[in-house]
DNA sequence: GTCGAACGTCAATGCTGTTGTCGTAAGGGC
DNA sequence: GCCCTTACGACAACAGCATTGACGTTCGAC
């Protein structure tokens, strides 16, 4: 894992003749100069980009140096776009929010709402699991974020709870819906041997335990092999919605 | 982020005479040879070495090379007792369950029991949070994951769920409690920088929305930036537990 | 006391993010 | 339609990363 801290320290002051940042803001460009292979970048084409390497080669496809060659272009031109790896790994969340909310509108139904949003979060997470366990807890503060959740405070406040509580509930909400989604987006891209050997571990491991030292796992031996390869995230979600639904005042 | 991925793949076959390996087991060693700074090297002195090394310097501190430095030896002589930085790692997880479980005995009282465990496993991340974000989502099949799952198995199937429904529900609450651990986790473990910048986001950029266009977050903004602050996973545990015993067959 | 081999050390390989410097060409001003 | 500024892409270099093959010391069994 390498540092993504700001070891420089560029300093605070600025001078008083404008100075020339390395990135300029995506608003304000002009010039657009095409790669010697001939692409044109932009914020969007490497989040882009970023997002189908991902996909196709895994989190340690998410590289300054595969990106570039990826996208045609030298490495070092994604500075020009990017203060960091750490700034486009926050774009590139930012957009996969976007994505999952993107079609969606809601019903007014707020039980089937929540649970649709949350399935939303949970299936987009897992469509790009790569990048779903390098952005998942990260605050954007971006546009799509934004967006989220002014849908999802909506819903809850539509449904008739105080504020407080509607602020406390969609925190609680929205952190089991990442937490399972980082969770099951990681054992998807784990490294091949790593995934092999974690899952193989409920079909070895805990079959050879003896009945007398481990009862219950001996006894659901089967069952757990079993339910260890789905997903918990429906049935909690489900948990608790009911949970939600006995707090609502009537 | 580095390739963790066995990328020589060692073959299968065995050789007739047994083959010098590189690894060999914790019980099966006999020499131990001092390194040249006098340390005398073991499976725990190094796991033990690398929580403090990750509690201190965060988890970018996780690398062999820093590792040999604090053990005052040479990086590659931790490749004698794991095969990888990954085999390390589990080993770490496994340490990280073990403490959190040591001291603890159940009460017989379900609720209390679970609502207890769950939040020494999300306490006990947040101490190593550097480290409970790198191992939360693996499966280790080591000895102390192994006791913790008989334990918290024996408590459901003694509440009196079937088999299967004691299956399910474990699931589901370890991978809440896990879940919300690494979120947690995680935003204590960010860098300084992207730390910072994350948490201010709920004082700059959500205060600054109009009323119009997002009407909900503008109505909660202070209640948003305070509810932020903490972890939702004690009011998530609590809403569980009221799922559960309300499905809990009388 | 001898000797095989376990295990700590060294050196090298090919990755990684990041930055200082340079030159080219884009596009506004006229 | 030309000129000049400067944005921005390319290049090269640096430090740090995991991992491995070879080497030699010294442990410990006999």
């Amino acid at each position: 894992m390498t540092d993504r801290t700001d070891r420089a320290g560029r300093p605070d002051s600025v001078d008083r003749t404008e100075r020339t940042e390395r990135v300029v803001p995506e608003t304000e460009r002009r010039r657009r100069r095409p790669t010697k292979q001939g692409t044109v970048l932009s914020e969007q084409v490497i989040v882009d980009t970023a997002l189908r390497l991902v996909g196709q080669h895994g989190a340690q496809a998410f590289t300054v140096r595969r990106l570039g060659l990826a996208l045609g272009a030298d490495p070092s031109a994604i500075y020009r776009y990017f203060r960091s790896t750490d700034d486009l790994l926050l774009a590139v969340a930012d957009e996969l929010i976007g994505l999952g909310l993107n079609g969606w509108r809601p019903t007014g139904d707020w039980r089937a709402d929540l649970r649709e949003v949350g399935l939303r979060i949970h299936a987009h997470s897992l469509a790009h699991p790569q990048a779903a366990v390098l952005a998942a807890y990260r605050t954007t503060g971006r546009a799509n974020e934004i967006r989220a959740i002014e849908t999802m405070l909506g819903i809850l406040r539509g449904a008739g709870f105080p504020d407080p509580d509607a602020v406390s509930l969609y925190h609680a909400f929205i952190d089991q819906a990442l937490g399972f989604a980082v969770l099951d987006s990681a054992a998807i891209a784990l490294p091949a041997t790593a995934q092999h050997a974690d899952s193989g571990v409920w079909d070895t491991a805990y079959r050879d335990l003896s009945p007398d030292t481990h009862p219950h796992i001996t006894a659901t031996a089967d069952l757990l092999a079993a339910d260890m390869r789905r997903s918990a995230y429906p049935l909690a979600l489900d948990l608790l919605l009911d949970a939600l639904a006995a707090r609502l005042p009537s």
